[in-house]
DNA sequence: CCAAATCTTGACCGATCGGTCAAAATTTTT
DNA sequence: AAAAATTTTGACCGATCGGTCAAGATTTGG
């Protein structure tokens, strides 16, 4: 299901000396890394659990190297030593976003009945921003800021990933089985909802009123924002 | 229509010494502020202007009070003649985007139309987020890393004012003039879908693969998020 | 027209930033 | 066990950060 998505990892020389290109090449890359030893796979894995952490709290510029290197545990020369730079380790964190990002929209597929797959898909990416919203809020600080580390991969695959699923959903209104609307602007409004309850999540408690959003509060939010949805594409009939 | 709104601002003391405290007193703050002076009024809406532009495209520790300075044509220890801190120059700036936030506000009116209410709000934002897409990236960046420059905002006006407007909004349910909605999540759905055409701009761009969002797509957007929502109110029968 | 208030400015400060490096410690391979 | 590769680490570097300050220029008010 998760083909690695953006070609955005850079990797560090072995000693530390970081191969700096601005442009994405790769290829190469994959083939100078050193064999992957299980302390690498261990340490990396243990620093970017940090680093999305430190990065969704304080953003690219706000996140310092120090406070990464703290809170997973090493001396900072360590992290330099795995990503070679700080905007290395970001791109790194970035792609594996990414990856996680696409794989929801699997469930937009023609042989499915049109409400049950959209229900899925928010279902999905309402659970991706309960269980995972400081990958959301780093993705998000990203566009935000412009996006200038994976405009390439929104343009691109992305871009014709976007296009084959509006042609599912095409092919659902001109068959009559939902309402004629734009599906890239869909796509658009379905991200944004159930997003916000990821990277607004502050705004979300302060308004409610409560202290933080448990089970409860979500499986009712993805309920409203499912019920609005369908209706807004003339799916499910009942009420109103 | 827009009384101002958070109790945010702080104000530097006439001589670069600024009054720093951590909790949101002020009252005292407008009466030590010197009488409002010609060349002071102009060069406060400069630097403002130019810190918008740069803590959007940066965020707070990612913009410097250097780049704000010359952007705004004026040397650095100007700003803090006049904001004291960068927090301070922040603060008084996120004063003055909370007050534009709130106003669309007022469309939602009991005697009014829910169709054509609901429509109307939401012209309202997607017009902000064409014309003050900057405004609306701060104010996002600010949300998503915590808020906790206006945490009180959100908790106390804010969400006294969504109070209001989702007894309106009920109001309308009970009459059976629209389809039983959460009021609240309705809301936190129209802010997602309407800001994200400023806030993640660079994405829609790209999946729509165009270099600039010109009237035309704003327009085509705004018939989408008013189409896609109305429905999913109930509202307007047609189609689907 | 003069004194008081306001504004301007370059130089300067300590702290922290990302990044480097070489030497020691450790693990892996032979 | 010896050799090679990998990993760890503290000390260090130049740059930039937010913020300060005092002295001079300018505007304002009587």
């Amino acid at each position: 299901m998760s083909e690695r998505v953006g070609r955005l990892e850079r990797t560090a020389g072995a000693n530390g000396t970081a191969t700096s290109d601005t442009a994405v090449d790769i290829a190469e890359a994959a083939a100078r890394r050193p064999p992957g030893g299980r302390t690498r796979r261990l340490n990396e894995a243990r620093i970017l659990e940090a680093a999305e952490a430190v990065f969704a709290e304080a953003g690219f510029t706000g996140a310092s190297m120090q406070a990464i290197a703290e809170k997973a545990g090493l001396p900072k020369a360590n992290l330099h030593y795995y990503f070679g730079t700080k905007e290395g380790l970001y791109r790194t964190l970035l792609s594996h976003i990414l990856d996680m990002w696409v794989d929801a929209f699997e469930h937009i597929a023609p042989e499915r009945d049109p409400a049950e797959a959209l229900a899925a898909y928010i279902r999905d990416k309402m659970r991706w921003s309960r269980t995972r919203p400081l990958a959301s809020k780093v993705f998000a600080n990203e566009v935000i800021h412009g996006a200038q580390q994976i405009e390439g991969y929104l343009g691109t695959k992305l871009r014709s990933r976007v296009e084959d699923k509006a042609k599912v959903i095409e092919g659902w209104i001109a068959t009559g089985r939902m309402a004629p609307v734009d599906p890239k602007h869909l796509f658009f409004s379905l991200w944004a909802t159930t997003q916000t309850y990821a990277d607004f999540e502050v705004q979300v408690r302060r308004v409610l009123g409560c202290e933080t959003l448990g089970s409860a509060d979500y499986d009712h939010a993805t309920d409203q924002v499912i019920g609005l949805m369908l209706r807004g594409c003339g799916l499910v009939s009942k009420n109103g």
